[in-house]
DNA sequence: AACTTATTTTGAACGTTGTTTTTTATTTTA
DNA sequence: TAAAATAAAAAACAACGTTCAAAATAAGTT
């Protein structure tokens, strides 16, 4: 057989990462595969594997788009102030990964062959979510050293993350706490412990 | 063939967690699977689906077993007062987290199907070690109330929890800094602002 | 325009997986 | 001792990712 050239790469690539992508949100994680994906557009898996070098990096592409989307979802949180843009994107970030529980779970579950390197534009992308509380936080502690932020950031969005997870795999075992309050007490109490004061007056 | 009664089904699980987790350690999730379990302890697939029920229930009573020990060493921590013993705690949790990497990552990261429901001795396991914060947030904050106990140890957790996960993944982005620090800091800075003052003069 | 050379998609084959079903050997019971 | 129950193993099954040779189209050459 041959050439169709009915699509372009590219547009192959599209089109399977958004078959997945699909795949993904209403079979589960379990309903993914090559071979579906592959029907799925009406192409053969060793035409995917040929575009994608690996099943697996088919998958971390669908991760990619996911943190793409989840990124964009979290750039166009809109807040007063820097304390409350930070609570907002914590919310962002687990009403995100409940809404796309199974392609959240992809970008943190997938597992690479030594043979398989993670691209850096996946560590980039995960690296500019640190990036959106640094800045915060630079409007919080302007007195502070860019080291600190960057230790402050990690731990607020290790936070989130943790609490995030836990909330997806009810693996939290409280249920008359509400996930939401969990992060807004985390990063308050945090950031107060850290020494931001605004609205607070000492003694 | 037939019943050669050599072993008791309770030996036979025995063997199969243990070899299950050898394979864990030695060959990372990858090389592990029902019929290397199998042919490791000298059974065959089928014998094991007999007593496990599911290949999956296998892999649960390996998270199972690795629950138990992480409980135990989180146990044998010891520290002057109850703020070191958390942090201790944090410390010894990541420790074993990337000793037993593999193991670890099975725990939080096992998909059992709708047709297998989780055990309740497993949501037990990981309420458990929940339980070991919320005796030394008692000791903490005699004033405070069960739920705020209860929420404050969620919090702590899932903090660790996350910034233990993103460090297992290489995913905090952060080379110059140490997990050790940031678990640290993530603890006292989140007891502090939520009111602990111990060596903290105010004003 | 015809022929050759590349290119690219496909189909078939391979080895492995978990699970189900059937067969077979052993133990227990009558 | 014979029949019934039981338990382990073997074989069959469907699905998986991947590899590879064949086939069909496109591009290049004369």
């Amino acid at each position: 057989m041959a050439r169709r050239k009915e699509h372009s790469h590219d547009e192959i690539r599209a089109m399977a990462i958004q078959a997945a992508t699909e795949l993904l949100i209403d079979q589960g994680a379990i309903g993914l595969s090559l071979r579906k994906v592959a029907s799925q557009i009406g192409y053969v898996p060793s035409t995917l594997i040929n575009i994608f070098g690996s099943y697996n990096y088919l998958l971390l592409a669908v991760s990619e788009s996911t943190l793409r989307t989840l990124h964009d979802r979290l750039t166009g949180v809109r807040a007063t102030d820097s304390l409350g843009k930070i609570i907002a994107m914590a919310w962002e970030y687990s009403q995100f990964a409940h809404e796309q529980r199974q392609a959240f779970k992809l970008v943190f579950e997938l597992q690479l062959l030594d043979s398989e390197p993670l691209p850096e534009s996946q560590g980039q992308l995960i690296a500019g979510l640190f990036t959106l509380i640094e800045r915060e936080l630079a409007q919080l502690f302007p007195e502070v050293t860019q080291t600190q932020h960057l230790s402050m950031s990690r731990v607020l969005w290790g936070g989130i993350h943790g609490l995030t997870s836990l909330s997806l795999d009810n693996k939290l075992f409280a249920e008359s706490l509400s996930l939401r309050d969990l992060l807004k007490s985390h990063v308050q109490a945090y950031l107060q412990g850290m020494g931001y004061q605004k609205e607070l007056s000492c003694c």
